[in-house]
DNA sequence: TACATATGTAAGCTTCTTGTTACACGAGGA
DNA sequence: TCCTCGTGTAACAAGAAGCTTACATATGTA
């Protein structure tokens, strides 16, 4: 129990945000250096929108940064890079994470629970 | 490169199945020792159909294995249990998983990509 | 036979996610 | 002024995911 690790329901956003094969390329690609938004689109193909999107939800899930800069030209670049982030994941980890879930839960009423 | 790790395609269908509260807890439930389908579907509060969906995604996602086996009064039960399943989630980890992508790529032609 | 347990699955609905197109704003250069 | 490049966002369509209710099957026991 040396690393306690994210919150359930930070972990799940994590994760969440990391399941998907266009946002795993947008990690991919900011492991090889930042960059900013139009520049990333033109590199891996995809409609700036969509990408802005994208960038939003790991952005909200921690695993990336944004600054907005300005260029020697003065125009408005806003840069992302990934977060030093390093998750381990199995079983023990995820139960451990799932005792402080909020979410979901049917009846999460504080009366003790019958086991079966 | 001592550890390859899954495919790209796999992570992401790993971390889709884990990135769920429910399906969080369902792991969580499991690591405390193998269960059959509706006990733990009592024991977790959810009904049985969505337990089943649930358990069919961690079983495709290959984090659980179920077995069908017959209790001593010949009742069938499923039995499931948590696979031995460690994974390690970082930028690199990520990025040398995203080089085997295959699902939703815009243009994946075999020619070289230019540099920007 | 009727009831309890166990299993699986199909139909339907609601919500989230994904992606497109179109629009609006700001600054530099011809 | 007009064009290009950067930013952000709203509106909409299409699909996937999550959940409920209901049904179907099999076995042991009262």
């Amino acid at each position: 129990m040396t690393d306690d690790g994210p919150t359930g329901d930070d972990l799940v956003e994590m994760l969440a945000a990391l399941a998907n094969p266009l946002r795993l390329r947008i990690i991919a690609a900011l492991a090889g250096g930042r960059d900013y938004v139009s520049h990333l689109a033109r590199e891996i193909g995809v409609s700036r929108p969509l990408l802005h999107m994208h960038l939003r939800r790991l952005e909200a899930a921690g695993l990336i940064v944004g600054s907005l800069e300005l260029s020697p030209d003065g125009k408005a670049m806003k840069y992302y890079e990934v977060t030093g982030f390093d998750l381990r994941v199995n079983a023990s980890v995820l139960a451990e994470a799932a005792k402080t879930l909020t979410r979901p839960d049917p009846d999460q009423g504080p009366g003790p629970k019958e086991h079966s």
